[in-house]
DNA sequence: TATGAATGAGGCTTCATTCAT
DNA sequence: AATGAATGAAGCCTCATTCAT
């Protein structure tokens, strides 16, 4: 027999919900300084007041989302690299789970902010380190290097047409040998 | 004989100075989005329906910022990697310039939003990877992958603490040779 | 055999008794113009939904709070007064009564608003008039005044500090014999 | 030739004299802690937003009305108090100027609050009993017991019908002599 | 051309009240 | 009865914009 979820609580589970998504849209299409509660509200069949029966203030919103999208994101940017033996392959699965994820062709929610995995994809690279895979570098420094790389590349593909595989490749080998021609 | 501005020309050139002034700071304060006209001048001398003679709307302000800093950052970016013999020079010139920016070491007001050079920094790599500098890779997204990770590297510069020549040597190494520890 | 109070009945006189209490504490906290229902079903562990059960509306506590007050009042303001053989000892009976209560050391809740005694000081001063104990005066209007002043002195003693035996004494002979000066 | 007051100025103080005039009138009606600022601005011509271009709060024009009150009280309450020869003569002026302020037949906007003129006549009664014009009380509590009467017994002048000049000798006899019959 | 007050739309938040559970 | 979430009206305040001076 099914779990006996109480009515009352489940529709107040998917009116949170109806905020959460309307805002990822909203945050997405104006940006989150010019996003306002009444816009998120307007995009959600809830009426004015209930907003705040759920979060206190759009910033409130924007930490759920991050919450949301962080838990969402960790595995599937995390899995690959775990396993990877070598620094082709990290890069490799770092760059292939973004820019899916950026494509939406993952199965995670479009408009993933890729920031949410900084401190995972920061604590992989040093692991990463540890073991010789790859040069000592500043961790934190290439972890911001890398996402923004794959932020800036991902959108790029999301929004015109390109290769998600073919720039998988490219960034990876960006990457991993840099852009100096073989002497 | 010196040029004779008129004294009303002056004052006009000043004023819509000092919007742009304002707008910068406030830009860079609230974001774009959530910053208002009344924020801006606010932040000037002038009287709120002064902005009116000079811009139309917010949108009408960032569209002459965005001018004024693709003028102001062009030179500025341009000019090592114009100069550049290997790729190493090209890079270390690059992010030694953007870090300059970012930290408000250079010449040209903080705040800077690197995007501005992006056009530039494309024709660039397109010609050094004519001229063998660089392998040849989709200039585009090399563009976009340099410029994040420009940005990042040098928002972490800025806020916290931060060995800029170090950083530029790093950041240079990492897309010179890659990640890949040498065989 | 004792009364058997069912006991749902028991309960619903103490909810009642709760909303009557938070009341009382939040218009004397905020005025009864600026309290709202929530800010009282806020000081209950009572629902917001319960009120109804209750009350109507706001004016609807007032009004209980106003005869519940009387109620109280009524018995301790008059027990001196009408046993007083002499104008001093009705004034004396009245004003310690007075600012007992208003300092909270009397049995009554505090933040008695003394005006719901008005009917029955000025009965209780027509009757002395009538005996001669006072002056014949406009007893409403000197009911008012013993009121009012009794309220402000009150309050004067209830905020600061105060000897409320000196007080009566004091309060006493102002209106007993004035402030002329024996001659 | 007139002073020549500029337009724009003169509309200024009209506007402000229009925001002060309707919240006295919406106090008076409905009290300080129920009425809200939208009444005010409902209460004149101007628009809503131009309440705060005068005014920062409710609170901030209860202050303005206050000083108001004081100003145009000051001189009414004590001119006859500072003259007077004996304690009949203080407390006839004194209530005497009161009812007449409450009834509104003086030259004071109605509504006027009693509470303003406390340092004044507080300080007037003492300089009085130095000069052994009354008994030697409690300055502060005779000045509450005397405002308040007044404010009391005007209050019934004003609602209901009511001959001031009786209620002033009965006043001043009441505060003169007390209610103590003759022996 | 600069000023700054007026305007009313609209965003933020709390409220009284209802009603399914 | 008690609960507490939903509702939308309404209060608070700031905004963009206009316009008389």
């Amino acid at each position: 027999m099914d779990a006996v979820i109480p009515r009352r609580q489940r529709i107040k589970q998917q009116n949170r919900q109806f905020i959460l998504d309307a805002a990822r849209r909203v945050f997405a299409e104006q940006g989150y300084g010019a996003a306002t509660i009444r816009d998120i509200i307007r995009a959600t069949p809830l009426a004015a007041g209930t907003f705040y029966n759920y979060f206190t203030s759009k910033e409130d919103v924007r930490l759920a989302l991050q919450a949301e999208a962080a838990a969402a994101l960790r595995p599937i940017l995390s899995e690959g690299r775990a396993q990877a033996a070598t620094a082709e392959e990290f890069l490799s699965a770092f760059f292939s789970a973004a820019f899916a994820l950026k494509m939406g062709t993952g199965a995670v929610p479009a408009a993933a902010d890729l920031s949410a995995g900084f401190a995972d994809l920061r604590a992989d690279l040093e692991s990463a380190m540890a073991r010789g895979l790859f040069l000592s570098l500043d961790a934190g420094a290439l972890a911001a290097a890398l996402l923004a790389a794959a932020e800036e590349i991902g959108g790029r593909l999301a929004a015109g047409n390109g290769d998600a595989a073919k720039a998988t490749e490219e960034a990876t080998l960006l990457f991993l040998r840099g852009v100096q021609p073989p002497a």
